[in-house]
RNA sequence: GUGGCCUUAGCUCAAUUGGCAGAGCAUCGGAUUGUGGCUCCGAAGGUCACGGGUUCGAGCCCCGUAGGCCACCCCA
């Protein structure tokens, strides 16, 4: 048992893991140049009271799952690790005045969060979000332009059977009294339900309506819903993502038990599912539109929306699935010797290829001439330049590990031979 | 934060009713001089997660802690 090992519900992304996140984050950031949207990076940590007040204090995430920093005596200020990146982007958009840049304002983000949570399979308490936010744009075809943008992702990491389920959670205009109506209709069922969902109905009866109690089902079923009750202007903004969506062909379904966990969320809310797998991290992705928030950090009332996706989770699917892992980066040549001795002469030959920007490892291991060979074979290497008593007349043996033959090639023209093999490689 | 199951070599797993900790893979080395993949031989690798307890004796039984997994809570 080691004697230091990584915190709990955190991990090493090793190699063929990590490169599965790399290929993520090309992806991640082809698409959002494609869509129009720059880059931006936040500190990993920021004031507490960002998230306190932009999530919601009577949030699961800033009430039990903050990463609180332990406060230094020697500062006022106290710091908590970003739980999830819209607020911190959402306060620098206010801090460097973004409100005078052309609108709306389109950044994206990929980077860990942390959350202090229990950890399973899927859910961790550093993990990595890949986000997406517009600001500055109050209309429903932005909604519908940001679903199908996320929508996309899935579809082209490969993730099959993911599933937009989408609904309204209504404004400060109507929720309030949709709210009060709701709780009201639970009040009147009080004796049926769970004691958990007791409590919770006091705190945000909302949330009794994506309870996955089976005793609620029922009652869930029968509940009003915030559909019916939106405001005339909810309700149309809603009706415009929708039929956007439909003309966009990005399939959805309307959840109308869908309301989010964050405090922030106003109208529209979505979430990306994968159906069919063991466990139940089933919720890939979500977001929503938040047209308070830059208000509620200080900033001039500014409408915005935005998704986080969890790359945890897609890595997991993805392999679940059956997609093999990235193909690692073999080395095109290794170069080894018959003398074991003689690091500097295969460091040398080595370095003018790597100057010449090929993929080359040179075996430093002061092994014999056979275990050399092994082990660029299994490096997955194409080639073995092998240094040998022909380098006395600036020769050296090019060997092919897969084809098993060689040829003898002048040390000036080696470089060009092993480029040109690269590129039919490559192509071929 | 609540409940349940689990933890033996780097990985995947064995170990009669409590009686001297093993295999496969991987790693490293050998099979006569400068040629890999197959094969054969060998080496290294363990505080049986950690700490207590019961016992002549604990990988195995009991308690605690940590970590993982599962279900809640909630979410990505």
């Amino acid at each position: 048992m080691p004697t230091y090992r990584a915190p709990r519900g955190t991990r090493d992304l090793l190699p063929d893991e990590r490169a599965v996140f790399d290929r993520l984050t090309r992806l991640a950031t082809d698409l959002t140049e494609r869509y129009g949207y720059r880059p931006i990076e936040t500190p990993l940590f920021e004031q507490t009271a960002v998230f306190e007040r932009g999530i919601g204090e009577v949030t699961d995430v800033v009430e039990k799952e903050l990463f609180r920093l332990a406060p230094r005596t020697d500062e006022a200020e106290s710091w908590a690790l970003r739980p999830e990146p819209t607020a911190g982007i959402v306060r620098a958009y206010v801090q460097h005045g973004m409100q005078t840049w052309p609108q709306p304002v389109k950044l994206t983000t990929t980077g860990p969060m942390f959350r202090y949570d229990r950890p399973q399979a899927g859910r961790y308490r550093q993990f990595w979000q890949f986000d997406v936010e517009a600001i500055g744009d109050p209309g429903p075809a932005i909604d519908a332009e940001v679903i199908e943008l996320g929508h996309r992702f899935y579809a082209e990491a490969g993730v099959q059977g993911v599933e937009v389920l989408v609904n309204s959670i209504g404004d400060p205009v109507c929720r309030p009294a949709y709210i009060a109506t709701l709780t009201a209709y639970y009040r009147g069922h009080l004796a049926e339900l769970p004691a958990t969902e007791k409590d919770r109905l006091e705190r945000n009866a909302l949330r009794l309506l994506d309870s996955k109690d089976p005793d609620m089902a029922g009652l869930n079923a029968a509940a009003p819903r915030i559909t019916d009750h939106l405001c005339e202007a909810c309700a149309a903004h809603f009706d415009s993502v929708r039929a956007h969506l439909t003309a966009l062909g990005v399939p959805f379904r309307v959840e109308p038990g869908l309301v989010r966990g964050l405090d922030y969320y106003t109208r529209t809310a979505f979430e990306f599912y994968v159906s069919g797998r063991e466990g139940q991290q089933q919720a890939l992705g979500g977001g929503g539109r938040y047209d308070g928030l830059v208000a509620l950090l200080g900033g001039k009332p500014t409408p915005g929306i935005g998704f986080g996706l969890g790359l945890d989770r897609v890595a997991l699917v993805l392999a679940e699935q059956g997609h093999a892992p990235a193909a690692t980066a073999a080395p095109l040549a290794v170069v080894v010797g018959a003398d074991p001795d003689d690091t500097v002469g295969r460091l040398r030959v080595a370095s003018r290829l790597r100057a010449e920007r090929l993929r080359v490892r040179a075996d430093l291991a002061r092994r014999k001439l056979g275990r050399q060979l092994e082990a660029a074979s299994k490096d997955g290497a194409h080639f073995a330049v092998i240094l040998g008593d022909e380098l006395a007349d600036g020769h050296v043996q090019v060997r092919d590990l897969q084809a098993g033959s060689q040829r003898l090639v002048a040390l000036a023209d080696l470089a060009r031979e092993l480029a040109r093999a690269e590129t039919t490689h490559r192509h071929g």
